[in-house]
DNA sequence: GATGAATGAGATTTCATTCAT
DNA sequence: CATGAATGAAATCTCATTCAT
């Protein structure tokens, strides 16, 4: 990967995440990346592959940070782990989960679902737990993990650290 | 309000909540309201203006949704009312609510955030509940809501019921 | 004529002064009227034929400031006459001169040229003074007297009344 | 500079100086120049940055006339050459000159004054020459000059030389 | 006479994409 | 690999004009 490829990337994940993928043309991509416009299509082919490749690339880098999770054997740590997940993505990936999360909201898309290896590990931790339903109670938390991930991202997290706490001691962690 | 004027109202928010507000043209929404693409401007100025008419006009649907459940005197109704209105919100203002998050991931905008009056409700219902941080607790449900909205905005909420069961447990309710 | 064509000839008669006929719209038009934006229609079936009966409506006016001039008979007092009417045109008519002057520059149009009464004024006095060549004598005042209009309607006139006195003094008025 | 840009401003200046600034079109320019109409503004950003680049290139090629007025000592023959100026303006630049003249007449504009050197030329001759008021004076010509250059400009100037030598003859020339 | 809603054509501008160099 | 000129289609917006009331 050439270092101007790359400043594309970087560029346009900045961009797609700050105003969104729709409202970036490729003249501001190109602009913020120092480059000439062609050279998008020369490494893209187009607007929306250069899309497929920020989300490709992105995706990879998650993929380590969920393993993490799967580390531990007890259930509660499991459950903590992944509560506290949101606050652990370090700042430099932050763009890449606001895109993810803003392409959410668009039919047409593209979405890469990263929920089902997390899903997989908290019905386990449930069903270890022995919570009546495991399966809502892993779909509730998945859904509590997006509004952690929304506040995280969009907002300035003020006194997040005691909105986690709040949430973990209803799962007596 | 002349009926097309109510027409481009209904198209566009329409197309916005599906499409997204930037890559819905003008000429789609004057052909889906059935209209000349001049009208448009002439009623909204601008596609900016139209889309603050939608806003608008929706806050105003919304709000009264709110009032409902502060006619609660019980905080724990208060709270169990609270959780369970994603689940309320007629179909019909759906797209409303998917435009209002939609627009939430673009920093340009225009966001009219309506967390302000449940925060107040709910700070109150955790102080009645004698909880230690009834700000953190608050924060969390809100937080909890915007999750609970995306997925019943988002997906076809299938064992919904039951993962709302799963949370209001938490509290005890 | 009623109140509110006149309203509709006045507005359009600065605007078209002020900012050219090409780009004041009949919105605008009808705005600055006080008025509904078909009425112009109404009143004058186009744009153009606004601008013709402004024009009409104007040179009525023009034709009196002109016949002031004929009633001397003494040469050089209608030489005098003549280079001091642009001075002479009351405030209120100035964006009549403005917007003839202006369509001047406009190839499609439209010019009622008032210079040929003056014109012949102009041979005669000079025959009667016995310039050599008195036709050559009336084109340049004519053309001179474009150049003190220009100035008259566009700058501040400063020390215009200097100016005027030196040209006189050319023709030992 | 491309030659496509170069057609476009050729294009441009004709038409703007033919049929006006506002109701020449970017589609006209673009069909008259032989150009896509996206060009003109990866070019000049808007149709008034086209305009200003006209301007601006046009004032380049008339300062060098100016000059030549400089050359000469004897303040008649300074006096005299800036008085046939109009007439030594070669017919390409007319379209220039006819479009800085028309636009003056609209208020918002955009109008580079070129008569400041000029005026300064004629102070001096004119103070040389001893007449008593050599501002008036200069002032005088300057507007005989507007004249001299609107009948060049937009009559085809049939006796125009005897018109001059009857303004020379005025100032002994 | 007067309004204001509505239209359709066209004006300006943007944008993804191509191509010669 | 990289640039930047160029395009054509589409997007936003303007405007003169019509028409029902």
């Amino acid at each position: 990967m050439t270092e101007k490829k790359e400043q594309i990337l970087d560029a346009a994940l900045k961009l797609f995440a700050e105003q969104g993928y729709a409202s970036t043309s490729t003249a501001k991509i190109a602009k913020a990346a120092g480059v000439s416009e062609g050279l998008i299509f020369r490494h893209f082919e187009n607007k929306e592959g250069l899309l497929r490749a920020i989300m490709n690339h992105g995706k990879a880098q998650i993929d380590q940070l969920y393993k993490q999770a799967s580390t531990f054997s007890n259930p509660k740590d499991v459950l903590a782990s992944i509560l506290s997940f949101p606050f652990l993505i370090p700042k430099d990936q932050h763009p890449y989960w606001k895109l993810s999360y803003s392409l959410k909201w668009q039919s047409d898309i593209y979405l890469n679902d990263m929920s089902e290896p997390i899903r997989t590990l908290l019905i386990d931790a449930f069903t270890k737990l022995a919570y009546q339903n495991p399966e809502a109670e892993a779909e509730a938390v998945l859904l509590i993990l997006d509004g952690i991930a929304t506040a995280v991202l969009l907002k300035k997290p003020e006194h997040s650290v005691s909105i986690l706490k709040a949430i973990m001691q209803k799962y007596g962690i």
